[in-house]
DNA sequence: ATTAGTTTGTGATATTTATCACATTTTTAT
DNA sequence: ATAAAAATGTGATAAATATCACAAACTAAT
């Protein structure tokens, strides 16, 4: 182990992420010379459902799908996460098995810490413990609130919650590029396929939306979101 | 503050909740001397959605249910805790404000303990920050869990499904009082007290479940589990 | 004990969404 | 460029569950 950062990106991560910003210098350059930078292309397997790990991993570039495959053996889609984010960490603080796959929707790139080291930062940093703390409970109060929401409304309007998502949240743009499969939607919004056609097109007829293959252009951000909050 | 412990039940925790187990006796001292301890009949709120607070509050005694106004305004039940638990916790480390009620389903036994106190214990003890994350990752794979299982199993499954953490989670026992009305019981599973009412009724021509009332006793658990993983 | 309020049960019906079957389009590989 | 594979669109139909309306049972208060 060396004791001056070498030309590592983890430096970059300081302005990325709270908790990544609160380590010392020292702590930020252990941190470097003991983690790995790996990319992603677009649709490549970052977490496999089952597998042990003895590593934390945080993208730090690029989109991914977080999901699971369920009692009846299909796959639903837990949610949609942006870089930068600690991907894996619920999984390696409880018991160290992957409880769901994350799967990169666009290229990406991934580092992946070693737990050792991670746990010794945490035990000392505690701010660092602290930010931590803070990004699980935010991730379960969000999590809360989506499956709220679900479950309670009716489709379309479920639908019109996630439209909304992706233009606010991920593209902070109305006009954007669908990084998901109709089928892929549908995991994420608990329907099938052919829902999602009927639905989007529905929206497409009300002037909602207009839609060409992958590229989504929502044109009435007001009434997509009378229908997420009413319909 | 006085530097020795009154006659305080904080010591007693010690023994039910990993993370409070790791404090040392003057944290524990300090703990002891800045909580309040409440005592809830059952129906009482103990949480209320909307409030802000400075609060930690750890359920020594009891059984609540963590429940949100969902969006149209209709009651959703989150999930059942069972004591001891950091019942606010999430809350309290994102933003402060309350984003579901809890409600006590026993008379329960509540300790609220100053947040500053808190974060103090946080920032100096590693070890009990490190428990606090392990517990908030579990909480949010068993959300991912049961989010994914109420979304993909059809509602007689999910049922059986609640019926079993029932009696294996929370009673520990195949013959238990349900804690929750038929309403309650439709809130948690995302359903309709008339369903509700029909699929208990399929389950005892079945003679899977024997009912009466609020008394319930599962008879064939093995049945129960078959409809839960595949039905 | 009687009444009022709440919870539960039950049948008829409506609604939503899934499923199925197949056509069409798009993408990928050769 | 062509064939094969994958993804998407579309109508008809089926299945699951909600909704509605009302009856019955239970609970709590006077």
């Amino acid at each position: 182990m060396e004791d001056k950062p070498k030309e590592c990106s983890c430096i970059e991560c300081t302005f990325k992420s709270t908790p990544v910003s609160l380590l010392e210098e020292k702590e930020l350059t252990n941190l470097c010379n003991s983690c790995v930078h790996i990319e992603f292309k677009a649709g490549e397997n970052i977490i496999r459902q089952g597998a042990f790990t003895t590593n934390i991993a945080y993208m730090t570039r690029g989109l991914a799908k977080v999901h699971m495959e369920g009692p009846l053996k299909r796959d639903e889609i837990i949610k949609i996460t942006k870089a930068p984010a600690f991907i894996g960490a619920p999984s390696v603080f409880s018991d160290r098995v992957f409880h769901y796959s994350v799967t990169s929707l666009t290229d990406s790139k991934v580092c992946f810490i070693d737990y050792q080291l991670f746990d010794k930062l945490l035990l000392e940093n505690g701010e660092f413990a602290r930010e931590l703390i803070k990004e699980l409970s935010a991730d379960l109060i969000k999590q809360f609130h989506s499956c709220v929401n679900k479950t309670q409304k009716r489709l379309n309007a479920y639908i019109a919650e996630v439209l909304l998502y992706f233009a606010e949240s991920i593209f902070e743009s109305n006009d954007f590029h669908l990084p998901l499969s109709r089928n892929e939607f549908a995991q994420l919004v608990g329907s099938t396929r052919e829902t999602i056609t009927r639905v989007f097109h529905d929206f497409a007829e009300l002037q909602i939306l207009e839609i060409n293959k992958d590229h989504l252009k929502i044109n009435d951000v007001k009434k997509l979101n009378d229908i997420s909050r009413l319909g």
